[in-house]
DNA sequence: GCCAACGTTGGC
DNA sequence: GCCAACGTTGGC
């Protein structure tokens, strides 16, 4: 099983619409990496959100239910169906996940624009560990 | 509000 | 095919 990270803005789509709806299609992404990853999604990969903005935190967990299929907006994209497993609770900061050494390598820091992107094993890990033992 | 990073567009 | 200009995203 594989493990990504996917952002969104929460005034846009934020975790707490995902749990109000039990599942949503993942669509709108339109960046030619984030596409790639889209499509090596498998169902039952787990996939942290990310809130991006105001927030700049992981909150919560969600778990790929479908693999990627044509965008309903736009066939030259494509878009993975979603549904939320569990929140972090606490959410897990960009700062903190600045801060933490283990995770210097990670996709998202080094490309800050990127909308989804994988997560190593132990990334995944040492993440969850952050939302364990924060204050 | 600004800026860095990066993708896209259009002129040549 | 190159590259400058511009737009968007996201962090500071």
């Amino acid at each position: 099983m594989a493990h990504w990270l996917m952002k969104s803005e929460p005034g846009s789509y934020g975790w707490p619409d995902l749990v109000r709806d039990g599942s949503a299609e993942w669509d709108g992404v339109r960046n030619a990496a984030a596409r790639l990853h889209l499509k090596a999604m498998r169902p039952g990969d787990e996939a942290f959100f990310y809130h991006s903005g105001d927030q700049r935190s992981v909150v919560g967990i969600m778990r790929i239910v479908r693999a990627a299929a044509p965008d309903p907006k736009d066939g030259d994209w494509v878009s993975v169906a979603v549904e939320p497993l569990r929140p972090l609770a606490p959410p897990v900061t960009l700062k903190a996940i600045k801060a933490e050494p283990r995770l210097a390598g990670l996709e998202m820091l080094r490309q800050s624009r990127l909308s989804v992107s994988p997560i190593r094993e132990e990334e995944w890990r040492a993440i969850l560990q952050l939302a364990e033992t924060a204050p």
